[in-house]
DNA sequence: GCGACAG
DNA sequence: ATCTTGTCGC
């Protein structure tokens, strides 16, 4: 089973053979509880970071929201990031007693050099659906969709669609939509979609929101 | 001029 | 991720 890697040789490794894996294909239902998960580290000028930065990371589905803190595992690194932030990630999804049955990751799926981004580890871990979102890709491209909330554009790596420029709001940037673990593009939209009132899906706001307010009213208290 | 590769 | 500045709209 799938675990957390500390080296970057164990990592790329672990990719390497994430991305073989074929899981059962998951289907967004009305039912669906979607969940999100956000990690963020001390204010300030830090570029990539270190290993051992202070970290906050939060988890939210439903009406439920946990906050646990921990440390980066490693600096930020392209590519690596499951090293940075994947353990604490965890955490917090596993701190959550209510059930879920999909989350949503601020990271890549199957956009990744070795198509296994931290989103689909994340869920290949925790055995739960997951969907990317995230600012712009790692490596795939494509151009962007209408100004019309829905509107969506292929994202492209090397010949295969791994995920979409998603309009979730007219008059602001695109988000790219990850397929990750168990997920494809389509389904990932519709899970962004179906939470989406403002430019950021819910929970993934939500658990921002809250990781953020932690790290306020515990600034430095774990360095 | 360089880099423009998730967070 | 974090920073910065300004603009728009509730």
């Amino acid at each position: 089973m799938p675990g957390w890697p500390h080296t970057r040789e164990g990592l790329i490794e672990e990719q390497l053979l994430l991305a073989t894996l074929v899981p059962e294909p998951w289907l967004l239902e009305p039912s669906s509880r979607v969940g999100g998960v956000f990690v963020c580290f001390p204010r300030g000028p830090s570029g990539a970071g270190q290993a051992g930065d202070p970290a906050w990371a939060a988890a939210c589905v439903g009406e439920e929201t946990v906050v646990v803190t921990g440390y980066a595992g490693a600096a930020y690194e392209p590519g690596l990031l499951a090293l940075r932030e994947g353990e604490l990630l965890e955490a917090a999804v596993r701190a959550l007693t209510q059930p879920l049955d999909v989350l949503v990751v601020d990271a890549t799926g199957r956009d990744h050099p070795r198509r296994a981004g931290l989103a689909l580890h994340l869920g290949a871990v925790l055995d739960l659906p997951t969907v990317g979102v995230t600012h712009r890709p790692l490596g795939a491209e494509g151009k962007w969709p209408e100004d019309e909330r829905g509107a969506r554009s292929p994202l492209m790596l090397e010949g295969d669609l791994v995920g979409h420029w998603l309009c979730t709001r007219a008059g602001t940037r695109p988000l790219a939509v990850h397929a990750a673990w168990r997920t494809d593009p389509a389904t990932a939209c519709e899970v962004v979609l179906s939470t989406c009132h403002a430019r950021t899906p819910e929970p993934l706001r939500r658990a921002r929101r809250r990781a953020r307010e932690a790290r306020a009213r515990n600034p430095g208290a774990q360095s």
